[in-house]
DNA sequence: GCCAAACTTTCGGCAAACCGAAACCTCGCT
DNA sequence: AGCGAGGTTTCGGTTTGCCGAAAGTTTGGC
């Protein structure tokens, strides 16, 4: 019933997180993937989601979040985004170093102490990733946003979000001083140029990680 | 041979606790009754305690830690210690709020965080209910203490530690005043005068959880 | 010195997560 | 329609940590 281990949470996580930016249901085998375990693994914790209403499967087939699954999930979401705020704020962590941290320590952090760190950062909209922090209900404010990898020539719009899948391309950005909030202009394939006229070749690692305005 | 399990953890910490303000060695039993645990699960984890070299045993014994073993031990403690101080340092909570929070979190805090804390915090060497904080090698600080329910009618001195067991205790000491640092004499059982003057009943409970210089 | 109470260990079992191998579907392609 | 590749599930097995019941050990009191 209140089915709510680490492990759970990691699953149902992950699934939410499959559909943030894109609107494809994730299969069991990328979601294997992902969480770095056996299909087999999958199937398991799969049949106890389900049988807890918090996704649906039909067998051979995708998973979606119910909503109560949702919930659960953007309540994970939450704790995490908070805390690799917090670290950044507070902390003196670099916005390279703070996922593996709070991928932990969301499972263990209590309701209290999540508002407490809430409450002492002014009840922030974005974590350091520019990825937006839901609501304690669930609600989550998401613009339309496009991969630069995906983005035309000539494309003009301000940097959303930066996935932090991969601090290496994390350490690059900030490097050279992108982030969340910076404008830019894409001048030619991988190459964007700033606000104040200075061009940058991004990774082709970069343009996939990096989500702009559309 | 690293086995560094939190349950491991929690072995190992209440090992520790049970000698650091007296002398006796814990036997099974009790180690079970403090854990919440039944005692064939003590006896399993502490084979594979005293197979890691962290406590040793023979059966039908007691349990002692090793120097690996205590070590570990007041790694967690320094952990929990912590944790605890900067909870109510920090983050608002109450002396008899933040032991449930820190049972938890110091398992899964990383060293890293946990430094950041302790620089934050300016490197204190005791937590809010006045227990040592161990430093980073192992080392405690620890004064010489005697039970307030054991000391004799007209001693004088200061309180040096209440245990966080019992958070009711705890709020009602915080309600009179009582904490680390308060000098007092006992003029009657279960009386003590405090420097000021006033004079303060303390409940049974209350003298078995206070400990005060010798 | 003996014996029963109290404590400790052994034993079989359970639940959560994980795995690999084997069986089983699905779907696209011919 | 048929077939096979690839994705999914089933199955048996492992580890960690827990349990209760039963068996074994220690020890204090008579
Ligand atoms: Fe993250
Ligand atoms: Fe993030
Ligand atoms: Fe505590
Ligand atoms: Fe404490």
């Amino acid at each position: 019933m209140t089915y709510t281990t680490g492990a759970a949470e990691d699953y149902l996580k992950t699934i939410y997180a499959h559909t943030e930016w894109q609107t494809d249901l994730i299969t069991p085998s990328a979601l294997a993937v992902r969480l770095g375990v056996a299909p087999s693994s999958v199937t398991e914790m799969v049949k106890k989601l389900a049988a807890s209403g918090l996704i649906t499967h039909v067998p051979y087939g995708p998973l979606a979040l119910t909503d109560a699954g949702r919930l659960r999930a953007t309540a994970v979401v939450r704790r995490h985004r908070l805390i690799e705020t917090w670290l950044v704020g507070e902390m003196g962590y670099d916005w390279d170093e703070v996922h593996d941290e709070a991928e932990i320590l969301e499972h263990s952090i209590s309701d209290r102490l999540l508002e407490a760190i809430n409450a002492r950062l002014g009840f922030p909209a974005h974590d350091p990733h520019g990825d937006p922090i839901p609501a304690a209900d669930g609600t989550v404010q998401r613009p339309a946003a496009l991969l630069l990898a995906d983005a035309e020539v000539s494309h003009s719009g301000t940097v959303l979000r930066i996935s932090d899948r991969d601090p290496a391309v994390l350490r690059e950005l900030a490097a050279d001083l992108i982030g969340p909030g910076t404008q830019f202009t894409l001048a030619a394939p991988f190459t964007i140029v700033l606000a104040d006229g200075q061009s940058r070749l991004v990774t082709p690692a970069a343009a996939r990680s990096i989500w702009v305005t559309a």
